[in-house]
DNA sequence: CGCGTTGATGTCATCAGGTGACATCATCGT
DNA sequence: ACGATGATGTCACCTGATGACATCAACGCG
């Protein structure tokens, strides 16, 4: 439907994951993404609400898989239960190529900025689980709880899993991380 | 040592809040926030990073006084322990004044921009926390998660405080949220 | 086939956040 | 009295971001 090549979208994520990756995240303008993916700057923020979410809009996919998992789980499931099978759905995406997962790790933890809306992504999916805890009828202080636990151990499970020398897999480290939760506080 | 009035940086964080009040953080200029202050822009930009980093610069002292805690605390006491006892030296500093509390918090919750700052200082508190407890030997995704559980303990706890009707006491609060993610988790 | 619609893109203008370089000047120590 | 100090002002400039309007290939329809 157009005169141009198709898939701006994602020609711009390419570009800016590597330009990201070769310079930085300041040292790269809008303009050189654009430039590098054969339209202007003006076409980025057309697609990209601004220069950091070019890494993040895989977020909102996140969100309903594991709000669908949710909904999905069986009615007689412990609270911390329901959150490790939410959280379990978005192993499919993010899971698969772990070289990927880690050039964007590193350029995510390279610069504040990057880590700030990173952390408002997992903030916002932590809400929208505790969200659908509360639909579930649970309490409210027990849903924002379990899901601030459960994206907790997420993250520290993901972390060491991009990390890992091996051929480490990432549902496994999930499980690990829940399981040392429960001996922390037990 | 200066010719003009002292306190140029308590007048622009005051300057500052009242104006994300009033108006909204995106609707309020930098210029706004030093015009009312009695400074020109560029003075704003010495004594904070950007505009939002204004409503945060207290968040260095409470990673002071929390590590201080941590290395005070008893030897014999349990991971989660340390983590509490860390937090509960924030309580002196934020645990005052919940009139100003609640000004602050309603203005990071309005914006995205702002509430990543928050987030981001949150994070960096943790990582502090989960190094100080490795410091003494604990292993490290224990310490993570240890620090990770104890912050999202403190971030629900504090909401709870913020917007209580009655005269909650933030110690309390915090107290009752490790109870409940102890019963979660168990 | 010709034509108007559609939608993605380009172009242009403009603003606000942020920074470097240099000037200014009250206060302080000598 | 005087030079150093340090906070502030002034100016120039870059980049991120947005609104308004123009452009033009593909599509559907008469």
């Amino acid at each position: 439907m157009g005169r141009w090549e198709p898939g701006a979208a994602g020609r711009l994520r390419e570009a800016a994951l590597a330009l990201y990756l070769e310079r930085g995240f300041e040292q790269t303008m809008v303009a050189n993404i654009a430039e590098r993916a054969g339209v202007t700057a003006r076409t980025f923020f057309r697609h990209f609400a601004d220069k950091r979410e070019v890494l993040f809009d895989a977020s909102a996919e996140l969100e309903e898989k594991s709000l669908a998992a949710l909904e999905a789980a069986p009615a007689m499931a412990s609270t911390l239960d329901l959150v490790a099978a939410a959280l379990d759905a978005t192993v499919d995406i993010l899971g698969g190529d772990r070289v990927l997962a880690r050039k964007r790790h590193t350029v995510i933890m390279a610069n504040p900025d990057l880590r700030e809306r990173e952390l408002i992504k997992i903030a916002h999916m932590s809400a929208a689980l505790a969200d659908g805890l509360r639909r579930r009828g649970i309490g409210d202080t027990e849903a924002s709880l379990a899901a601030e636990a459960g994206t907790a151990v997420y993250r520290v499970a993901y972390e060491q899993w991009v990390y890992a020398a091996d051929d480490l897999d990432l549902r496994d480290a999930i499980r690990r991380s829940f399981a040392q939760l429960r001996t922390l506080t037990a």
